[in-house]
DNA sequence: GTCAAGTTTATTGTATACAAATACCACTGT
DNA sequence: ACAGTGGTATTTGTATACAATAAACTTGAC
């Protein structure tokens, strides 16, 4: 399927700003991103509808396109909201995963031992990023799993500063043995308390993190 | 604060689709809709961009925009996500509510009781609404909120065709005490119970509802 | 020197023009 | 009759032109 000029600008700027290319509160300015992507501001300008809807830009009628970044307060309530998600999905997961879906998440969970052994944290965070995906399918609901991957990809960048954190690889690495251990139970309250902790830790210690954080930190950890 | 054409033109699309006025799957015509609205094209693409990104669309490259419906199947996910997400806002509101926010609630029900000795399903409807409305914000998380309206939004005829069932109206408002009662008494995990359960069970008994459901009669009910 | 009003400039919002791709349809050949 | 082909018409995607509004600047009065 091929893709509109529109799509793969809103594809490039999602991931720039979510990485932090631009800073908060900035403003975009049409005509030189238009220059930069060499489109006109028409299919720019659709792009920024779409991100504007998944609340990357604050869109002011008139005024213009600011990048909007989410505080240290919306933070914590988006990871408190992801954790909820994440919770739901093992619950669901528990009772009705089968036989295929378990042994696919065991294998990336395999992946992410490797990647701890090797200290290899790129490795670990996209294999990572893979189970906890087999995850979100994994509980049968699809809308469910929709919405976490969008929520998930917008705290990409949060969660992969963690990984960067001592110790935290292997502490993370423990909660995965804990959630596959409570799936293969079938133990729905107990995979739904485990994977909610496992989120609910990241969004609790983040006021640490930010305590020495800071845009080159941030855009190196990424 | 003035709002652009394509704003006004998203609202009212989505409320259209929303609705019911296009059928599932029914492609919408740039030109003639942009007649209709008196409008070029371009400004309502740019709705149509934002309705996408929230699910009402499917944009096809080269192909069009076409209305997707939430199936059956869908249409329970969105439910038990929604009665996660009422659960977690009453659970966080058991333990954050202050006096104003729970009297505002309170003043809410009442509407409530009173549309529904009256026999007003439009007026419940309306206070119902706005007693969840003030449930979310009680949560003290502004994104779950958000979050919270959003679906809401999209649920909202399906809630609503279920009002008109026989004896909903009361049985709804029996459950809206239960979880007053819930929140006075700063019970987190009964007022979490309590609204899952109030949302659930819209979901669940779904099924029921659409064995006679048809188009005109949801058009009739909204 | 500062503030205010008016004018200029820049920028957003919308309409239109054009390019590119798809759908539609008649026609031909088997 | 039907599949395939070519050509036309329709429709989407993008660029550009124009209109409307807000920002920036100039000028003038106090």
């Amino acid at each position: 399927m091929e893709q509109r000029r529109a799509d793969s600008i809103r594809q490039t700027l999602e991931q720039l700003i979510i990485t932090g290319a631009f800073a908060d509160g900035e403003r975009l300015d049409e005509i030189r991103l238009a220059e930069r992507f060499s489109v006109s501001r028409t299919p720019l300008r659709e792009a920024f509808q779409t991100l504007a809807a998944s609340g990357l830009l604050e869109l002011v009628p008139r005024r213009g396109a600011y990048v909007r970044h989410p505080g240290i307060i919306e933070l914590v309530e988006m990871f408190e909201v992801m954790a909820e998600l994440e919770g739901m999905c093992g619950r669901l997961a528990a009772r009705r995963l089968t036989d295929d879906g378990l042994a696919q998440i065991n294998g990336a969970a395999e992946e992410c031992e490797k990647a701890l052994s090797d200290g290899d944290t790129d490795a670990y965070y996209r294999e990572n990023e893979r189970f906890h995906n087999l995850l979100y399918d994994a509980s049968g609901n699809t809308f469910l799993a929709s919405e976490a991957r969008k929520l998930q990809r917008r705290l990409q960048p949060f969660r992969r500063m963690q990984l960067h954190v001592r110790g935290r690889m292997k502490q993370s690495m423990g909660e995965h043995r804990a959630i596959i251990s409570a799936l293969e139970e079938g133990d729905a309250q107990m995979a739904e308390t485990e994977l909610r902790g496992h989120i609910a830790i990241q969004g609790e210690k983040f006021n640490d993190l930010m305590a020495q954080y800071n845009r080159s930190k941030m855009r190196k950890a990424v």
